[in-house]
DNA sequence: ATGCGATATAAGAACATTCTAATATTCCAT
DNA sequence: ATGGAATATTAGAATGTTCTTATATCGCAT
């Protein structure tokens, strides 16, 4: 992974990583929905919700369309928003390996690279 | 989503959201290292590396196994890593949606709860 | 027991993010 | 044109993260 991508990768990850942005994408992954509308569901102020839907909208995971006064959110990248949120609620045990298994599978990657070389 | 998992999953995702970090875990999606391994691959120094390694071990991102003096360091939910590195991996395309669009989906919503309800 | 290689910890400065309070903008109805 | 509802912006304080420098610990060989 290069140096670029992953500073980019760190970026769009860091604005996933917000208690209240994590319940904005999950809100929105119910629908379309504006402002006042999640100002009833977060416990935050109106001012930082609309911080947050900046740094969400600068991350390009939602957008919005003007409705009058009202301003429809919604994610402008619904697959990458539901595959994250989907990690996260799958639960992936905890593994430990012994230093025993560890040589066994160096030993194992080291064989299949010999037998590769030919 | 209840803010207490929000928190959690915040700090989970806050443990990726480094580009030092998503480094180490994309280097150990391919094996065990150790510390001075990375120091060859990675544009920063042992201690860093060190503290960043920390902050994967606390997030139960990575654990190792001791040999020696060495620390052979590998993923403990190797799933998991490789679930979010292969969403950052995978591009999904960024989508508008137009006022009109959103009417029809509200709509068409709003039918389908009706015809649920009887 | 001493020294060396590998790794970790501590303290603080530098930097970035988040929240709060005040205020601004925009759109609509009157 | 004025007022009110919905949303955004600004500035700064509060808080959190990261990096740097110095130092510590651990395991092994001598």
């Amino acid at each position: 992974m290069d140096t670029d991508r992953a500073y980019e990768w760190a970026d769009l990850l860091k604005a996933f990583a917000h208690p209240t942005r994590l319940q904005i994408l999950d809100e929105l992954r119910r629908g379309t929905r504006c402002v006042t509308d999640m100002e009833e569901i977060l416990p935050v102020t109106q001012v930082n919700i609309s911080q947050h839907l900046t740094v969400l909208r600068n991350a390009k995971l939602v957008d919005f369309a003007q409705d009058g006064a009202l301003r429809c959110y919604y994610l402008s990248r619904p697959k990458l928003a539901e595959g994250i949120l989907g990690m996260l609620e799958a639960d992936f045990p905890i593994i430990r390996k012994a230093k025993e298994q560890i040589d066994r599978e160096k030993e194992r990657a080291r064989k299949e690279q010999v037998a590769s070389r030919g």
